[in-house]
Order: structure tokens, then C-alpha cells, then sequence
DNA sequence: GTCTATACTTCGATAGAC
DNA sequence: GTCTATCGAAGTATAGAC
């Protein structure tokens, strides 16, 4: 008697289409962009099919919350097994759709009561896996003596994460003031840690001055 | 042609109600609270007379982002007056009241294109002044030589900024993972550039850990 | 599995009486 | 200056035919 609507089975294909349509819908268009009628149209498929295989918005919402912190989790370990897992972290923190993604599911968690118990859980996993890594790679470099920052794994990714996701959205309003100054001592705490950089990507300004 | 409707006054006290209540339900409900509905209801006044006293939704809203942008100005200016400004500039920024304002605004600001210019417009003009004034107080003191920050107050700014805002936001969902360790981290700069601790807040854990 | 049709709510906004 | 009444669009969601 709590079922009275028929659903899709699981691995039902149109699913997927679903799922990608939200994805793309809230990095283009951001939360207020993620409506049943937004998400059926921009996969080419009737707002009441998508009833049909999700009960409920929020049904919908979660699965893409779960999509997104699964693929995230999977790059995390990619990195974390490449030459470079810090400036690797770093430039997964600070990729746009990865980071307007967060951002955005995160300012969903404020809104919506059934979804924030699951970003939230995630979020602060995925922040202690990141402590624990960092952490553990500091302890294996040299370079942070004397800078106070030795025993400071978790506050380092605390700040990482906080500085890559603001210049992110900030960008994408066309506001960088301290941008290029903030990644410069970002990229001179790598260089201490004697990491070689990567080939710089797309966007955002590098302004590497002469660390002092 | 063009106004083809009646408006009230400029001075009225009635516009001064709805800016309240906006300002309110921004507060505590976030963007999606944000509707003229919503705005009158917690006014206690009809929402037709609403539209008496501002043309549209997005003019209610530049309204109140206006009133939001100039006590933030205020502020400053009292901070900047103030014994210790380096960390009044902190607190200013960890303030949640107006971090959740700054932040829902800029979220704002991603989907509403009328009120984009003018929150961008301050945000870049808001950074200004706080990177210029807090490049002045650290050429004024002493305690950063070595650390090679000296001539970063750009960068400082734009990483307290960033790490402020996202310790307000996050505590809000309840996510606190890293939070202590990076607020030790900016103690102890604000320690070594030698002024005082104010009294702590309400919320929000202190982890003072000795500086390294 | 997909369709048409539709219920109900809330949104921004307007017209016109008082 | 404030009220009642209302519009059209968009929101979530459901019922039932095909």
C-alpha cells in the first residue's frame, strides 16, 4: 500500500539517460536548473517517464549525488597511485565541473532534507581520506620544516579544498582578484615538496612569481 | 510606456519591512526561500503590495544586496579603525551570519542575471580593498620573514577569504572535518604578527595547538 | 515501457475596486 | 496605499490508456 505507482527495473538503460541529463543540468544551470520537466527535456524524454523510473525527484537527485561521489572516490585512487598524488589532489580539488558540482550539491544539502544526510556523510569521508593521505605524504617529504606547518596535514587540505573551490566559482562569475597570488603560494608549497608541475591546463591564470 | 504600473515612494517604511524580511529569509532559508510569497508572508504583508513597492523580484533583491553591501563596507571601515584590523578582518569574514549571506548572494548571482553585475561588481571591489589594506598592515609588521608570504597579502586574503567562508558553510551541514587544524593554522599567523586574542566567539572550535 | 491527460501547488506579476 | 481577484508558466506527481 506504500507502492501504489509501478516503476522501472533497476538496470533499465533510460536510467542512465536520466542520470546524465541531471548531471549536465546542474553544472550548466546549477541547482534551480535541476526540475523534472528541465531534466526529462534535456535527455529527449517525457517529464512523466522519469516518474516512472525514479518515484521522486529526490530519487533522481541522490542517484546523481552517488554517481558523482563514486566517480570522485575513483579518481582519488588513481591519484594516489600516479608520480605526483599532491599537485594530483590539488588539480582535483580544482576542477571546474568537479568543484561547481560540490558546490552545488552542497548548497542543495542546505535545501533539501532527504539528500543532505547523504552529501554530508560523503563529504566528510572523503575529506578524512584526503587528510589521511596528505598527511601521510608530508611525513614522507622534506620541505615544510620551520614553516610550522609539519604536523598540519589536515589543515593544509582543509585550506586546499576551501581555496580551489572558491577560485573555481569565482571564476565562473568573472570575479578573480587574488587569484593568480593565492595559486602562486600554492605552487610554491608544491615546488617545496619537490614535485615537478604538470603541463598547466585550459583556464585560470598562473602567476608564478619567485616564491621569496 | 514603459510603467505601466503604480509605484510607492522611494522613502517608504514599508519598503524597509520587505527588505527585512528578505534579508531574514535569506538568512535562514537560503535562495529557494527568496520568493515574493515568502517574502511578504514573513513581512505579515500581502504579496500584491509588494509589487506596490518594488517592480520586480530581482529589484527587491539588488535592494537588499545593496543594504547587505554597504553595512559590509561599514564594517570595514570600523575594523580598519580597530586595535587589532588583521583579525578583525578575520572575524569579519568567519562572522556566519554574513558568510551565509555572501555566500547564498554569489549563489544568487550564478542564476539571476539582473542582480550578477552588481554582486560581482562589489565582490571584486570588496577583495580590493581587503587585499590593499591587509598588504599595508603586513608591510607595517614584522613576523612573516622567511615564510616567503611577505609580499603575498593578495594571496593571504583571497585564502582567508575562501577557508572562512567554507568553515561557515560547512558547519552549517553539520561538516567539521579539518576545521580546528585549519583555524590553529591561522591563529598562529595572526600569533606571530604579535596582536592579541580577542574573546572567542559562540560557536566554532578553537584548537590553539602550539605553533610549530 | 511509453503515452495522453490531468491534479494540485507555488511561482512572478497585473488589473481594477476601494 | 491596500485590497480582492486572477493569469499564465512551471513545479512535483499520479491515473489510466495503449
Amino acid at each position: 500500500m506504500t507502492q501504489p505507482r509501478r516503476m522501472g527495473v533497476e538496470g533499465s538503460l533510460m536510467r542512465g539517460r536520466f542520470i546524465d541529463a541531471a548531471e549536465a543540468l546542474l553544472r550548466d544551470e546549477g541547482l534551480l536548473g535541476l526540475t523534472a520537466r528541465q531534466v526529462a527535456s534535456r535527455a529527449g524524454l517525457k517529464t512523466q517517464l522519469l516518474y516512472y523510473y525514479y518515484r521522486t525527484m529526490d530519487d533522481l537527485i541522490l542517484a546523481l549525488v552517488r554517481r558523482v561521489n563514486e566517480r570522485r572516490v575513483a579518481r582519488f585512487h588513481e591519484i594516489m597511485a600516479s608520480p605526483n598524488p599532491l599537485r594530483g589532489l590539488w588539480a582535483l580539488n580544482s576542477d571546474p565541473s568537479g568543484a561547481v558540482m560540490s558546490s552545488e550539491l552542497s548548497s542543495m544539502a542546505s535545501h533539501r532534507e532527504a539528500i543532505r544526510t547523504e552529501i554530508v556523510r560523503f563529504a566528510q569521508q572523503f575529506r578524512a581520506m584526503q587528510i589521511e593521505a596528505v598527511t601521510r605524504l608530508l611525513a614522507e617529504r622534506q620541505g615544510f620544516e620551520g614553516s610550522g606547518f609539519e604536523k598540519s596535514g589536515a589543515g593544509i587540505v582543509m585550506i586546499a579544498v576551501a581555496l580551489a573551490r572558491a577560485i573555481v566559482t569565482e571564476s565562473a562569475l568573472g570575479l578573480t582578484e587574488g587569484h593568480s597570488e593565492a595559486l602562486a603560494i600554492v605552487e610554491a608549497m608544491l615546488d617545496r615538496l619537490g614535485e615537478t608541475v604538470p603541463a598547466p591546463s585550459e583556464s585560470d591564470a598562473r602567476v608564478l612569481s619567485e616564491p621569496g
